[in-house]
DNA sequence: CGCTGGATTGACTTGCGTCAACATACGTGG
DNA sequence: CCACGTATGTTGACGCAAGTCAATCCAGCG
C-alpha cells in the first residue's frame, strides 16, 4: 500500500483509524533512513544534534505522508496519536471559537513541528491545513516518549522543541497585542525571509504560499489591510509585489517599518515570530 | 539561612548564583514535603495524579520563594535554571519588544507553571512578577529532567504541561486577533471567575490583583476602555465593580457579551485563556 | 475561453485610542 | 495615626487607523 496515495479525510474517526494503522502495521513505503535521505534534515526541529542522530531519528519517524493542497493532516478535537514534522510544502495552523470565528495561529514550514497542542489533552486543538501539496513525517508519540527515556537527547529535545513554540506564541501575542496593521505586515515578511534563509532559500525574493485573507487572519487585521500596506510597502520602495510573489527591495527600511528598531541590535531575542529550534543542547 | 529573607535581585547574574546555591547545599527552610502540605496540590500542574505522587513530587520541590508584590522572579535573558508552580498568590508574565515596548501575555494563579520559555535558549523569554505578596515552588529543571526519564509519569506530565501552555496561547492569540474590546474584557473575567472557582474560592467574588493597564495591556486593549467597558457591564447589570472588587451578577449574560455562544455548549474544547492541567495520562 | 476565487483600490464608517480633567485609594513618612 | 502625595481609576470629547462595503481587476483552471 503507497502511502502517497492515502487521502487526508476530513473525518476525523477515519483519520484516527488510518493512523492506528499505521502504528501496527508499517506500509511498504516506509523506509529506514527518512531523516538521512531528508533534504531538510539539518533544519529540522524533531532532530536532535543535526545530522548526528538520524539513525535514532529513523526509528522513529515510522512513515511520510503527503498532503494535498488544502487537506487536513489533522482537524480539532481528532485523537492525538502524532507529532508530524513538515518535510516539504507548508501548512497553517487555525483554532476555532465556540461560536465559528476562526483564526490561522501559526505558518509552518519544512523543518517545523506540527501537532503539539494534542500532547495536552490527548485531542488537537487545532486544524493542520497544508497550503501547497506538501508532505509530512509522522512521528508517533508514544514511541517518542519510549525512545525519550532511552535517550536523554531525545527527552531535552522534545521539551526545547515545547518550550520554542511557547516562545514563539508568546512572541506572536505580542505582534496581535502591541503592532500596528503596518507592523505586522513588515514584521510578517521579515520573518518569513529569515526562516526560509535559515532553509537555504532566497531570503529576498519568495512565494507567499497563503492567501491575503488567511495573512489577515494570522496578522489579526483584515485582508484589505493586508493588500493596501503590501502596496503601500511598494509604493515606498520597500518591496515588489506581483500577487504571491514578492521581493524584498530595501530590507533596513523594511525593519524600520517592522520597528525592529532600525539597524542591528538583533542578538538580544530571538526574532519574532520564529519557532526554529537550532537544536543546541539546554 | 531562611529562603523567606532572601531578596529577589533584579539583576540575572545575582539570580543564577542563588539558583545554583540552593542547588548544591539545600538551606534549612527546604522541607521534604512541599507538596504533601500544600494547600494548592489537587490542583497543581506540576503534579502529576495529584496526591499520589507527591512523595516524588517531594523530592523535586527543592525549596520554596517569596516574592513580595512587584518583585521578579526571572527576567528576560536571565539563566535559565528552574521551572516555577506558583504556590500562593499570582503572577502576570510579561514579554518585550526590543523597541521598548512591553506587553503582559499572562496572569498565573496558585498552582500553575512558569519558566516553560525558558527551557529552549537556556534564558528566560519573559519576565515573571509577583502581582501580590506570593510564594512559588522551585524545581531545578535538571532535576525535573533526572526524574522524568525514572519517572514515566514525570516526563508525561511535563509534556503536557507545556502544551497545555501551548494551548492556551493559542486561545489567547484567537482572542487578541479576533475579539472586540467588550468580548475580551468579558472572556477575562469568566476565564479568572472560572480558574478561581477550580482553586475553591468564590466564582463570582473575587479581586482583580492587576491593574487596569496590566489587565488593558494583556487584552490588547488601553486601560482607559477596559475601565469604560467594566463601567458599561455594570449598567447593563451584568457585574458589580468597586475598584478592584469584581462581583458577576448575571453570568449567562456575561457569557453573551463574551461570545461564549449564550447557553451551554462547554464541553467541545478547553475554556478560553485556561492553562490548567487537569493531570490525567495523556 | 469563460468562470470563479483571489487581489486591489476607493469611499465611507466606527471602535478604540488619545488627551485631558477629575476622583479615589494607597503607602509612606512625619 | 493622620496627612499628604503619588498611583490608579473614571469619565468625557475628539480623532484616526482600520474595518466595512463595493466595484473592478486579474489569474489560474476546468
Amino acid at each position: 500500500m503507497p502511502i502517497s496515495s492515502e487521502p487526508l479525510g476530513r473525518s476525523s474517526g477515519q483519520y484516527a483509524r488510518a493512523a492506528q494503522h499505521t502504528l501496527h502495521t508499517p506500509p511498504a513505503a516506509t523506509n529506514g533512513d527518512a531523516c538521512m535521505t531528508c533534504a531538510m534534515r539539518q533544519f529540522c526541529a524533531m532532530n536532535p544534534y543535526e545530522f548526528a542522530r538520524t539513525r535514532q531519528m529513523d526509528e522513529l519517524v515510522l512513515c511520510q505522508r503527503p498532503a494535498k493542497k488544502g487537506e487536513a493532516l489533522y482537524r480539532v478535537g481528532d485523537t492525538f496519536n502524532n507529532l508530524y514534522a513538515v518535510r516539504t510544502g507548508s501548512f497553517k495552523k487555525v483554532s476555532l471559537l465556540s461560536d465559528g470565528r476562526e483564526q490561522v495561529t501559526g505558518f509552518y514550514l519544512a523543518g517545523e513541528p506540527l501537532g503539539l497542542d494534542g500532547i495536552s489533552t490527548g485531542k488537537y486543538a487545532s486544524d493542520a491545513i497544508a497550503l501547497e501539496d506538501s508532505t509530512v513525517c509522522i512521528m508517533p508519540f508514544e514511541r517518542l516518549e519510549v525512545l525519550s527515556r532511552e535517550i536523554k537527547a531525545v527527552s531535552q529535545n522534545v521539551y526545547r522543541v515545547l518550550s520554542a513554540e511557547v516562545v514563539r506564541d508568546g512572541n506572536l501575542m505580542m505582534m496581535l497585542g502591541t503592532m500596528t496593521a503596518e507592523e505586522r505586515v513588515a514584521t510578517f515578511l521579515l520573518d518569513l525571509s529569515r526562516r526560509l534563509q535559515r532553509r537555504a532559500y532566497s531570503s529576498t525574493e519568495f512565494v507567499l504560499r497563503m492567501t491575503r485573507e488567511e495573512t489577515g487572519s494570522f496578522l489579526g487585521i483584515k485582508l484589505e489591510t493586508v493588500s493596501r500596506t503590501l502596496s503601500r510597502f511598494q509604493k515606498e520602495g520597500l518591496i515588489e509585489v506581483h500577487g504571491k510573489e514578492v521581493r524584498i527591495v530595501d530590507l533596513e527600511g523594511l525593519r524600520a517599518a517592522g520597528h525592529e528598531t532600525a539597524t542591528g541590535d538583533q542578538p538580544r531575542r530571538p526574532p519574532i515570530l520564529a519557532s526554529e529550534c537550532t537544536a543546541k543542547p539546554v
